[in-house]
RNA sequence: UCCUCGAUAGCUCAACGGUAGAGCAUCUGACUGUUAAUCAGAGGGUUCCUGGUUCGAAUCCAGGUCGAGGAGCCA
């Protein structure tokens, strides 16, 4: 017996020959004479109810012409299936009721720019193109979930609002926490997975993530959803296994699950296929001499000392050398200093980026031994493994950078249905995801 | 914060010193296989704002507002 009392149109070829009542959306309409095409979307999938004026009364008749754009009605009729139908099903219509009008919907079937979509992005998020993006979101989020369960990892949360700034050094978003002063919005989970780590010893938070700068770059936002785990007694090489497999674990179900999706992105999936363990990996200092041979390649990419920070341009760079393999990783790579325990040469610290080629980067990797048991003032001598993965709405970073574009479903927050939700200036904006979408294919 | 670009009909854009235009959308009519239908007709404008140059400004100049792309910051 079915939980829900109405049919599912991505389930519609089970009911061949039957007749049923869909209840959704009409997405589009095209009359022709006595005949009427509604193509009908429920969320699950769409589906042309074909009204004949000869098949139904005069009344049923002008109700399937009023219907506009994004009605929401029910339909009853026969499941056929016709070639001529862009799913291969259609219902030959036999009633339709109006459940809620719909008038002056903003988004037709035409192009639009990206400004005015996102004043509309309630509404936006019911095209195809969108509904795909998200499709990949939930996938990405739940093979990162269902993957780190398997290994044996235990889902810690961290609280969202935090007393400090983890790390010192980025700007929070403060709010007032009762009369016990300012808190803050969520910079990261670490140091409460960290102490979760030395309970279970392999945990990992996923949560939302706030940070207050006004950053212009497709890897810096005001929010995203940020996945971390840690893992205890594993080494830096430890480290570099499980993100390798944890990345292509997600890349490999996302490709056997949502292809169809990614079709309707039009997404070329070769560079995809090739995210397979284990990946090339270079010495920093492999790195520092590939960027001084290479540098030139890139509009905006110098040399750096030995010792320096990578810039994009430069993790650009490292990826595009890797092109014909799946990713790069540049390991031991001395820097980092701010997550790195004081006790530490800033210089020792290994630190990983991930590169997926050609542009973008995963941030992850930071080993540290003495700053974990200090702060957790626990003596377990142990080395730490770290790494984090980045599946926000809006983030590129890691996972859904492969799927870049899934980043122009949301901007920063969700919108109300019907409020259309103010753009904010440090927002990642569809068109800019979809620019690196273009750059990655 | 810095650099670059942009703002004209509901939407996407053209006109680049001389009458404000097109396609789509909307409305009216025709059509039994459309699927971004097609065909015929109609309505639709504070050319972002303020000031300047000019006989004349959507167009050129200055300032401002808003938006986009890039850099840095980092995850």
């Amino acid at each position: 017996m079915a939980l829900l009392p109405t049919t599912a149109i991505a389930a519609i070829a089970a009911f061949d020959g039957q007749e049923v009542t869909l209840a959704g959306w009409v997405y589009n309409k095209t009359e022709k004479g006595r005949l009427i095409f509604i193509q009908l979307r429920d969320g699950s999938a769409l589906i042309q109810c074909v009204v004949f004026k000869k098949n139904v009364s005069d009344q049923i008749f002008a109700v399937a012409q009023s219907l506009a754009q994004e009605t929401s009605c029910r339909i009853t009729g026969t499941v056929r299936a016709d070639e001529r139908a862009p799913s291969g099903f259609e219902l030959d219509v036999s009633d339709v009721q109006v459940v809620g009008a719909s008038s002056d919907y903003p988004i037709s079937p035409k192009e639009h720019g990206v400004e005015f979509l996102m004043e509309h992005r309630h509404l936006w998020i019911r095209s195809s193109k969108q509904h795909a993006l998200l499709r990949i979101r939930a996938e990405v989020i739940a093979a990162a979930q269902e993957w780190l369960n398997a290994q044996g990892f235990i889902r810690f949360d961290s609280p969202i609002l935090t007393a400090t700034a983890a790390e010192g050094t980025s700007n929070l978003f403060a709010t007032e926490y009762f009369d016990l002063g300012n808190a803050y919005l969520a910079q990261t989970g670490q140091l409460y997975v960290e102490s979760g780590m030395m309970s279970f010893g392999r945990v990992y938070c996923f949560g939302p993530t706030f940070r207050a700068e006004k950053s212009k770059t497709r890897r810096h936002l005001t929010e995203f959803w940020m996945i971390e785990p840690e893992v205890a007694f594993a080494e830096h090489d430890d480290n570099l296994v499980l993100q390798e497999n944890f990345v292509s674990a997600i890349v490999q179900r996302v490709l056997e699950r949502r292809s169809d999706d990614l079709t309707t992105l039009e997404r070329d999936i070769t560079s995809l296929e090739r995210i397979v363990p284990p990946f090339p990996r270079i010495s920093y200092d492999e790195a520092i001499a590939l960027i001084e041979q290479h540098h030139h390649e890139i509009e905006g990419c110098q040399p750096i000392p030995w010792g320096e920070d990578f810039g994009a341009p430069h993790e650009t760079l490292i990826a595009s050398k890797f092109e014909n393999q799946s990713l790069s990783s540049a390991s031991q790579v001395p820097l980092r200093p701010s997550t790195c325990s004081p006790t530490h040469s800033a210089l020792k610290s290994p630190y990983a980026p991930i590169c997926l080629p050609p542009r973008a980067t995963a941030r992850s990797s930071v080993a540290r031994s003495a700053s974990t048991t200090r702060r957790c003032s626990n003596n377990v001598s142990s080395n730490t493994g770290s790494m984090s993965l980045i599946t926000s709405g809006t983030s590129i970073c890691a996972a859904t950078a492969l799927f870049p574009t899934a980043a122009s479903a949301w901007a920063s927050s969700a919108p109300s249905p019907g409020s259309p939700v103010p753009a904010t200036s440090a927002k990642l904006s569809p068109s800019r995801a979809n620019s690196i979408a273009s750059t990655l294919n």
